[in-house]
RNA sequence: GGCCCAGUGGCAGAGUGGUUAUGCAGCGGCCUGCAAAGCCGUGUACAUCGGUUCGAUUCCGGUCUGGGCCUCCA
């Protein structure tokens, strides 16, 4: 078997990838805060750990992959006041949405998408367990992780709490009883979102979400946790301290791994910074299948600058891969080159350039190729749809095509090239190419 | 201020101590009525300055440039 080797983000080191229980791979990732349409940055981990779910699943018997739905949020709370909806509309409305880009981009569903919203009980007992030892307290309505109660915080984002103070950008609460303490609980006015909890009516912070969720779903440890480069601190940090503090273990995931950013024109994809293009926006022009092969080009640590033009290229190759694997059938097993890249730290651009060799033998007349490239892309969760679906489209009145096309090879068969060419002409500016070859003349839309 | 990452051919983007990445675009050829598709061929690319080495784009150090985290963020 090839072996699985990733980058951890805790040695900062390439790995092998060992199975805390190989009878039962456990993964989680950091899922949207549902409040607006996800944008291409957030689409990578989409894309990726669903590419590193797929691999996971061709690798072990069983898998088990959860991403959370974060529907409990100040930054929700904003948006439905501003919008004048409730934030359950807003919250699900959005969690629609995101299922619909999700699976535009042919991304799984994970097994398990557990809403905060529905676990605040579990919130609530992990932090009364982490009172209970220490770890946390009660200030005005708040509750707060004590960081200096663990001595190793700061191993996963290697910040010393020297280094946070000195480089603190935010006032700092008067009830905190050190300066990086975060918050566990917080209290709620009327007007806002909350539960009864023993200190009072409130809402959870941001990061307990994920600890007390991947502990009921993949339990107290589990093999890896995914995310963007921007959650390692806070979020994942505090994570593992959380869980670590909470359970009593040396380690929260075994594996931490984390996606570069999208940029744009070098600088990186954000809300804030209001350089963002929505799923929703590229998919208004462009196949989903395209996005997701663009994402795809780049390694997973790297940045990956977004361009519409690179999403044409995208579709380009595309179109090279599916004439090539047209009418294949999938090998059992996938191309070993093409599990060779991926178990190397995920080298999807590595497997994309195979897929591409595969395609050229196949186009040679190599039928284990053609078998092989099809079941290649599939483990990249490419080339999934019908080859005819992808170059026609479906649905739509084809007629006309068809007697143009029967049109013209009249012409052509009265050697009258003139008309012949200037029925392709007229298709070509409807954006319909004509291929001729020795059985007959195809079409595709561009 | 602290910590960290990157700089590859027209563009995108892997990788390697000495030999073809791959894709998109371009050019030449085959094929074609002509195209398209496909196939074949084609590009003296590795920011810069030193060092180590028989040999460095690949290792080490400096410089320049760009970016990121330290606050919400995939």
């Amino acid at each position: 078997m090839t072996s699985l080797n990733f980058y951890n983000t805790l040695s900062r080191s390439k790995e092998p990838f060992e199975p805390l229980d190989a009878s039962h791979i456990r993964i989680y990732a950091c899922g949207p805060t549902v409040y607006d349409r996800i944008h291409v940055g957030n689409a990578r981990p989409v894309v990726l750990f669903d590419v590193l779910v797929r691999l996971l699943r061709h690798h072990y018997d069983r898998v088990t992959y959860v991403r959370n739905i974060t529907d409990v949020d100040d930054k929700i709370n904003a948006r439905a006041a501003e919008e004048g909806v409730s934030i359950r509309a807003l919250t699900e409305g959005t969690t629609n949405a995101f299922h619909e880009d999700c699976a535009a981009l042919g991304s799984a569903r994970p097994d398990v998408e557990p809403r905060a919203t529905d676990h605040i009980d579990d919130m609530i007992t992990m932090i009364t367990t982490l009172i209970d030892k220490g770890h946390a307290y009660a200030a005005e309505g708040h509750v707060l992780f004590s960081v200096t109660s663990m001595a190793d915080y700061g191993q996963l984002s290697r910040r010393s709490l020297d280094e946070l103070i000195a480089g603190a950008r935010v006032d700092v609460a008067p009830f905190k009883r050190d300066p990086s303490d975060f918050v566990l609980w917080k209290p709620s006015g009327e007007d806002q979102p909350g539960w009864d909890s023993p200190w009072g009516y409130g809402r959870p912070g941001w990061h307990i979400e994920c600890s007390a969720m991947s502990a009921a779903f993949l339990g107290e440890t589990f093999d890896i946790h995914a995310g963007g480069l921007d959650l390692i601190f806070p979020h994942h940090e505090n994570e593992i301290a959380q869980s670590r503090c909470a359970h009593g273990h040396d380690i929260m995931a075994k594996t931490w791994m984390h996606n570069g950013y999208v940029t744009v024109d070098g600088e990186k994809m954000s809300k804030s910074l209001g350089n963002f293009t929505t799923v929703a926006d590229v998919l208004a022009d462009h196949k989903g299948e395209a996005i997701r092969y663009a994402l795809l080009t780049a390694h997973y640590r790297a940045p990956l600058d977004f361009s519409i033009n690179g999403v044409v290229e995208a579709k380009s190759a595309l179109d090279t891969l599916y004439r090539a694997a047209e009418g294949a059938t999938a090998a059992a097993e996938p191309d070993e080159h093409v599990l060779a890249a991926l178990g190397d730290d995920l080298n999807t651009p590595n497997a994309l350039a195979r897929l591409h060799e595969l395609a050229r033998m196949a186009n040679k007349g190599d039928d284990a190729a053609k078998s092989a490239l099809k079941a290649s892309a599939e483990l990249l969760g490419l080339l999934c749809e019908d080859c005819s679906i992808w170059f026609k489209g479906d649905g739509g009145d084809d007629a006309a095509i068809d007697a143009a096309i029967a049109a013209r090879q009249t012409a052509k068969a009265n050697k009258d090239f003139a008309e012949a060419d200037r029925i392709r002409d007229d298709l070509a500016a409807e954006g319909i190419l004509l291929e001729d070859s020795p059985e007959g003349t195809i079409w595709r839309r561009k």
